[in-house]
DNA sequence: AAGGTAATGTTATATTATAACGTCTGCCGC
DNA sequence: GCGGCAGACGTTATAATATAACATTACCTT
């Protein structure tokens, strides 16, 4: 399959990616199984494709990949299975970037944040206790009452902060 | 001139919103004058649209809103005048809702984060040390060099928390 | 006047996303 | 069996957001 993030830099290279993806198939299996939802060969292959790599990937690209090995895929077709796959918890949309990327939780439903490296591209999951403290307890300062969230840092990863490959 | 933001509730009744656009554009003129940079009669107008409310508007509510005043004005004008209101820090995007909205700290360069409300839509520019410390202290845990973020908070603001009007 | 730069005009088009309606398939109750 | 419903997907068209590329204007500098 090609690559869906053509330009990207290579990410710690102990990484064994392939392993990752699997665990990511099988976890989605259980949560959809779990709820009751029915994750179709479609689904699958958007999800598939999202998890080539830890970087977000926009819609057309995933249309695009989707000729490649199947038959042509509309708009509408991908854009169903990614709000699915978001409902469901098994993939988070990046705002900021009109983009997507497979959740790393598996615990079904959640919103996500996320140090974004400017480098790599790559989007990793927080999940900081302490973070979520700051934010509510600002919130009760403020009395507001917090339903969501997007937060997306954009910076320099560990593994890129060290060579001169700062965007 | 028209309503910008034709659906939304009303916000506390004490705010005076024109004092609050002048305020905004006497601040617009001197950091321009500070900065060297030329706040054009298309610029001015953009920022006058973007602070009809503490709403954040849509590039293309601007440019209907313009027809209404002077002569029709195609995407690329709006879209280079609200590129320069950023630059210099008196515009803000909102990347969860491709939406403007005006800066209410005047100092030129900044990326904001907000709390944008449900209900009446108002967004807030938050401007916390201590929040700003718990992003610092996540990323030196793991060793992330931060950039720049953008953090959207949604939920019902204080004004909005005892009605019935939760979105 | 010639040349330069900043700002805007103008046309076209790229990119992102959804509406609306049609079709297929499997399942459930009868 | 079969009638009908619901879920998933196909298909066409179009809406909404954003930018590329080049032309024009206005004003400033020499």
């Amino acid at each position: 399959m090609a690559t869906v993030v053509p330009g990207h830099h290579q990410v710690n290279p102990r990484h064994e990616h392939s392993r990752c993806v699997s665990s990511a198939m099988r976890d989605a299996e259980k949560v959809c199984k779990k709820r009751g939802v029915n994750l179709t060969p479609i689904r699958r292959q958007v999800l598939e494709i999202v998890w080539q790599g830890h970087q977000p990937v926009k819609a057309y690209e995933i249309i695009e990949n989707f000729g490649s090995t199947s038959h042509p895929t509309a708009p509408p077709t991908v854009y169903r299975a990614l709000d699915f796959l978001m409902e469901n918890g098994l993939v988070h949309r990046i705002e900021s970037q009109n983009a997507f990327v497979g959740c790393s939780l598996s615990t079904g439903d959640h919103k996500a944040s996320f140090f974004i490296c400017t480098s790599c591209q790559q989007a990793t999951e927080i999940n900081s206790q302490s973070l979520e403290t700051s934010f509510e307890k600002l919130a009760r300062e403020n009395a507001f009452q917090i339903k969501h969230k997007t937060v997306e840092i954009y910076g320099l990863c560990a593994n890129c902060k060290g060579g001169d490959k700062a965007l």
